[in-house]
RNA sequence: CGGGGCGUAGCUCAGCUUGGUAGAGCGCCUGGUUUGGGACCAGGAGGCCGCAAGUUCAAAUCUUGUCGCCCCGACCA
């Protein structure tokens, strides 16, 4: 048992940040709300962004990057927008520093600006009025521009990787010659959006559209994905907007038309966060730490040697190299041994291509140790090699996720190998979240059923409902329950709203949400 | 912004009621014995007791003020 880590059913809350502090993914900063995400963390958004890249290239996408200062007006140009914003906006008014004359040692803002400058929560506005500058024709559309970012949003209360006052995110905006093809557009992000979830992180997602009431401030439609944590909570693990004319209308982004005439653009945007970290570690991990789905492991194999004496260190050593030569090839352990101490954690490149490498902790501590070090890591597998082992040709492999231990022969291994049984481990990763999503998604015909369903068992619960704002509301202020979407498998027909008991043709899915 | 709690070693906290030499466990450093799931022994480093004022011969301890943090709500990718 990790004696530093709260198990789940005792307090979730304290698990989840126990996790982050053991697999030293983030710490908390000296401002409020905002946290450093530390190298093991880094990794794997690193990995988060090599990835979703290359899906945003594939579909067209280039990136490109705005300022971080927004003037504060733009802010206002879209009604529903600086509402949505305005109350979590971080304002810079002075554009330089003085000594206090009053207060020694103590310095006060100086020179105010002209204008406020707001740091940006989310960029339509700068980009809008960039794109406005940029489309004069038809022949100019569309942009499919993507960056990658900070953005600062003044939340009340924060929690690691789920709600940061500032975090790093990627925010796609794209600019169209006619609806369809923005509606297009913001279905296909939503797709990539799903599919990376599902084939990288390992996390069974379901899409639909958002309720009016949930829509992001200044689009015609949102469309997201949503997620289950083991505590059967939802959490919105990605959006998709179709803004319609709204910011194009704001901005003025125009063009000469097909048909001679001067037109606002369709424009459209999506982002997903730092906050896939916070969905990875509440959708996988265990009482005993981080379990990192595989695809994004900056570490895939950690090796742990075993040995008592000089004479055992030396033999453990050769038969480890034997299988790095297999896993990673001579020349990269070559590479390594010219300029890695024989001593610490040595740290071979798997595949270059996704950073991810395979670590042979030498350190000077004891066994058990070590396992537990990369156990709460999440690292996929772990091979234990002896003086035992050595003798019979095989080392103890260890996976991570079901804490199994098996004997391998060294002659079984090789980069193919273990690139199966990064492979397996996904799928089970997978098929285990997704058969807890399914067994926590349950059906409510009456209002009743559905608020017994959260006060005993939480989940998702599928229900016809008509959306509307004061029944969401009313919803939320009696079960915490908010509608997280109206997902895209309709059964079709009719049926009574569990709320009004209004005919109704949609179906949606509740849930208590981070 | 409303309700509750807390500021003492890197971390978790005791000490405060009843003022009198600054404490424990974990972690860190040194040496030795160890090493197949969180070792043991010995030695050591580390503190303006959040900050400021007051009471007192004397304040971590009492009083007042102030700043900060955490938890619960409203807001939220």
């Amino acid at each position: 048992m990790a004696k530093n880590i709260k198990p789940r059913a005792q307090d979730y809350n304290q698990w989840y940040i126990d996790v982050i502090k053991a697999a030293q993914l983030a710490d908390y900063s000296p401002v409020k709300g905002c946290m450093v995400i530390r190298p093991e963390g880094y990794a794997i958004w690193e990995a988060i962004q090599r990835d979703l890249d290359r899906r945003f290239k594939e579909t067209g996408h280039v990136n490109a990057y705005f300022p971080l200062l927004i003037p504060q007006s733009f802010l206002a140009k879209e009604a529903q927008h600086v509402e949505g914003f305005a109350m979590e906006c971080a304002v810079v008014t002075h554009s330089r520093l003085e000594k206090d004359p009053n207060k020694p040692g103590v310095l006060k803002p100086a020179s105010p600006l002209e204008e406020p400058l707001v740091i940006r929560p989310t960029s339509e506005t700068m980009i809008g009025h960039m794109y406005a500058q940029w489309v004069q024709s038809y022949r100019d559309l569309p942009i499919l521009i993507n960056q990658w970012c900070n953005v600062m949003r003044w939340e009340m209360r924060t929690r690691l990787f789920l709600r940061t006052a500032e975090f790093l995110w990627q925010e796609g905006h794209t600019a169209h010659e006619t609806p369809e093809e923005a509606q297009e557009e913001t279905l296909r992000m939503l797709d990539v959006y799903a599919a990376f979830a599902e084939e990288v992180l390992a996390i069974p997602v379901v899409k639909g559209e958002k309720t009016e009431s949930e829509k992001f401030p200044g689009a015609d439609t949102t469309y997201c994905i949503e997620a289950l944590m083991q505590d059967g909570k939802a959490l919105q693990a990605g959006t998709s907007h179709n803004l319609g004319q709204n910011f194009s209308k704001a901005f003025d982004i125009k063009y000469l038309g097909r048909d001679q005439k001067q037109q606002h653009v369709w424009t459209t945007s999506w982002g997903v966060s730092t906050r896939l970290i916070g969905a990875m570690i509440m959708a996988h991990s265990d009482d005993e730490g981080l379990v990192v789905p595989p695809k994004v492991a900056p570490v895939v194999t950690a090796i742990v040697p075993i040995f008592k004496s000089p004479e055992e260190a030396a033999k453990v050593r050769e038969f480890i190299e034997k299988i790095l030569v297999a896993l990673v090839g001579a020349e990269e352990v070559a590479a390594v041994a010219k300029r890695a101490k024989a001593e610490g954690i040595a740290s071979y490149f798997f595949d270059k291509a996704s950073d991810q490498r395979i670590v042979v902790d030498w350190r000077d501590s004891r066994p058990g140790d070590k396992q537990y070090h990369w156990e709460q890591r999440g690292v996929p597998f772990r091979m234990e090699v002896g003086p035992r082992d050595v003798d019979g040709g095989a080392f103890v492999f260890k996976q991570r996720l079901d804490r199994s231990k098996a004997m391998v022969q060294v002659g079984e291994v090789s980069a193919a190998w273990l690139r199966g049984k990064l492979d397996e481990m996904h799928k089970a990763m997978f098929d285990k979240a997704a058969k807890f999503r399914d067994e926590n998604i349950r059906r409510a015909e009456t209002y009743a059923q559905m608020k017994e369903i959260f006060e005993t068992k939480g989940g998702f619960v599928r229900a016809w409902f008509k959306p509307s704002r004061e029944a969401e509301a009313k919803i939320k202020d009696e079960t915490k329950a908010t509608v997280r979407c109206i997902p895209f498998d309709q059964p079709g027909g009719t049926g009574k709203c569990i709320f009004t008991g209004e005919e109704t043709e949609t179906e949606v899915l509740f849930a208590v949400a981070y």
